[in-house]
DNA sequence: ATAAACCACTTGTATTTTACAAGTGAATAG
DNA sequence: CTATTCACTTGTAAAATACAAGTGGTTTAT
């Protein structure tokens, strides 16, 4: 670690250009397969992606296990501290939305009432995952 | 641009290893020049940092000027969307304060009042930065 | 039963980015 | 007038990334 400052701590996680965009679409779009992550319009390579999976596997940010109806496909799933990241992503969204053009808008997927005040929105989309990251 | 993803546009800014770190620096070390970004404890090295801030002038998320007094001097300063990044800066202090042991604590730098909703917060530290930020 | 296709990767290599050390030129201090 | 400061730039080695191809089990189709 080069400090020992908060903001550093994350960025030596996560400070690229592909770990979040993987995280958004586990949150997100709910997917879960190796193949799922490949597909995403930003077009990561297989090496990296099979690279950044194993870092957030080992920073416990999601866990790995394997279908029991496919027995050859992987599950990925956030962890609470994968789900965690949720305001992370909501603020650079907004953020965006806020400074860049011809952008699909980060509203529709963050629901209304959390630009103001994203607070309650984290909370409620929190609670979804949740439920639905149980398999 | 790979993707018209809000979240894919600010990591093809910012996503890296030491972006966030030099706006870190501005919004609240108070740090203006060059020598003071390179004294930060994570150790950026010079080409790094000038292209960095180079790429951060080009988005307009900061300025550069020379100052008046010492003409060898370069001062750099945030724009209003460099000032906005204090929600995303915020938000990864918080979830690596939660997730992350022997940190110096970001609550140290947000303020006690910003820890459960730190949008009153934001708000409180983005008007001080506004004042601040003028010369 | 066998062949073809699928799936989650791994491997090899070219390109790009980063790290580290040193140097440059203008400005200021002694 | 000399030494130091300041904001960089340059050169090069090391590391990370991109791209293409391959691997080894698994499932599907015939």
């Amino acid at each position: 670690m080069r400090s020992d400052c908060p903001l550093n701590y994350g960025l030596e996680i996560f400070g690229d250009k592909w770990t979040l965009l993987i995280i958004r679409d586990l949150m997100f779009f709910g997917k879960r397969y190796y193949s799922e992550f490949l597909e995403s319009a930003e077009g990561i390579s297989t090496n990296i992606l099979a690279d950044r999976l194993n870092t957030l596997e080992q920073q416990k940010i999601i866990t790995k296990k394997k279908s029991k109806l496919h027995k050859q496909k992987v599950i990925y799933s956030l962890t609470q501290k994968g789900i965690d990241l949720l305001p992370v992503i909501v603020a650079i969204g907004l953020w965006s939305d806020e400074y860049a053009d011809n952008l699909n808008p980060h509203r529709d997927i963050v629901i209304g009432e959390a630009k103001r005040n994203y607070t309650q929105g984290i909370k409620s989309v929190k609670l979804r995952l949740q439920k639905m990251h149980l398999e």
